[in-house]
DNA sequence: CATCCGTGGTT
DNA sequence: TAACCAAGGAT
């Protein structure tokens, strides 16, 4: 079914979806174009949720586990923090996980087990905000949302050419981007235009003879359509140094949890003091270089005496090392040493 | 509006 | 290989 407009181009909409039909990727989390099958609001949640600022291909495998494990909103609302932080190891962006929880509990406590179907009621949910809010009452409600995430900012500034640099083109893009939602298949539309944006106008060497949208496209054939949208210049990232605690008794080492606030915040952690831009002058046992979003850190570990053990904290056995959840940073260390031991 | 918050893949 | 980037949210 094609939608005309004025002239002979079928509309945006129209050849977005067309694609999307035959070219939707098959993800774990999504329902097929032209299935009849419900979508399960928990399940697009999660995803959603996963996928903030994460690859489909790091997601996958949480995600499948995270749904085999909880299978509905009641499950994870009553299951421990500590397992469901432990779960979440290794997918970065921790907030994510503890809002995972509140949001879990509030829809439990709140909402009756059921999330809101409202962009609105959504938005007001811990972890939700503008983009989450309109995906999952796009995908999981069927509400015409006007979703914009990075693809979606890319794919507009593109064929509109919006030279206003990021974040305030955003304002434009959803001007743009606003009339052109369908009212009869939003969900399907919104992730048509993140898989075009993912596969097909790709931030470098955009596949433009592939595109359902090039016949209108503005940045079609222009050398610089890489440069859209504009972004920020990034600032340069500082190095900081730390001291990590190796403290070993009887095949178990001292583990401690990090504070809810602060980086890789409510994971358990090796205990060790703050990070500075100063190096430490002890030499150690182990070292690793771990590049965070804002600044890297040259991570020292340090051997310790079981008296050192002191506080808040807990004997892990070496053995069973993998259930700690620990956060790469210091995924890293335990590897080295567990190779030394081994 | 700017900053903080992880990680791994791609170029 | 250093830089860039990803289905962003909270503050």
């Amino acid at each position: 079914m094609s939608v005309q407009t004025s002239g002979s181009i079928d509309s945006f909409a129209a050849r977005l979806l067309g694609w999307y039909d035959r070219s939707a990727r098959a993800l774990p989390w999504r329902i097929p174009p032209g299935s009849d099958a419900v979508p399960d609001p928990y399940r697009v949640w999660m995803a959603e949720i996963m996928l903030q600022q994460t690859t489909v291909a790091a997601v996958a495998g949480y995600f499948e586990r995270f749904v085999a494990r909880w299978p509905t909103v009641a499950d994870l609302a009553a299951a421990d923090d500590a397992d469901v932080m432990a779960a979440w190891a290794g997918l970065g962006y921790y907030a994510r996980a503890r809002n995972l929880l509140a949001c879990a509990r509030a829809v439990a406590r709140d909402h009756g087990g059921h999330f809101p179907d409202s962009e609105a009621g959504l938005r007001a949910l811990p972890g939700v905000g503008d983009y989450t809010a309109a995906a999952v009452a796009a995908i999981a409600f069927g509400r015409p949302a006007v979703v914009i995430d990075a693809n979606i900012e890319r794919v507009i500034a593109r064929h509109r050419l919006i030279e206003i640099p990021l974040p305030a083109a955003k304002r434009a893009i959803r001007a743009e981007l606003a009339p052109l939602v369908p009212r009869g298949r939003p969900g399907d539309f919104a992730q048509a235009l993140m898989d075009l944006g993912a596969t097909i106008c790709t931030p470098r060497a955009p596949a433009c003879g592939l595109c359902p949208l090039m016949a209108d496209c503005a940045a079609r054939g222009r050398a610089d359509i890489e440069r859209l949208p504009v972004k920020p210049a990034k600032k340069a990232k500082p190095q900081r140094y730390g001291v990590a605690h190796w403290i070993e008794r009887d095949d178990a080492i001292w583990l401690v949890r990090r504070p809810d606030k602060g980086m890789l915040g409510g994971m358990r952690a090796l205990p060790g003091g703050a990070w500075t831009d100063v190096p430490p002058a002890e030499s150690g046992i182990a070292q690793v270089d771990h590049g965070f979003t804002h600044f890297d850190l040259r991570l020292t570990l340090v051997a310790r005496e079981s008296e050192d053990a002191a506080g808040e904290g807990e004997w892990w056995p070496l053995s069973a090392l993998d259930a700690a959840g620990l956060p790469t940073l210091y995924r890293k260390l335990t590897d080295k040493m567990r190779e030394r031991i081994s």
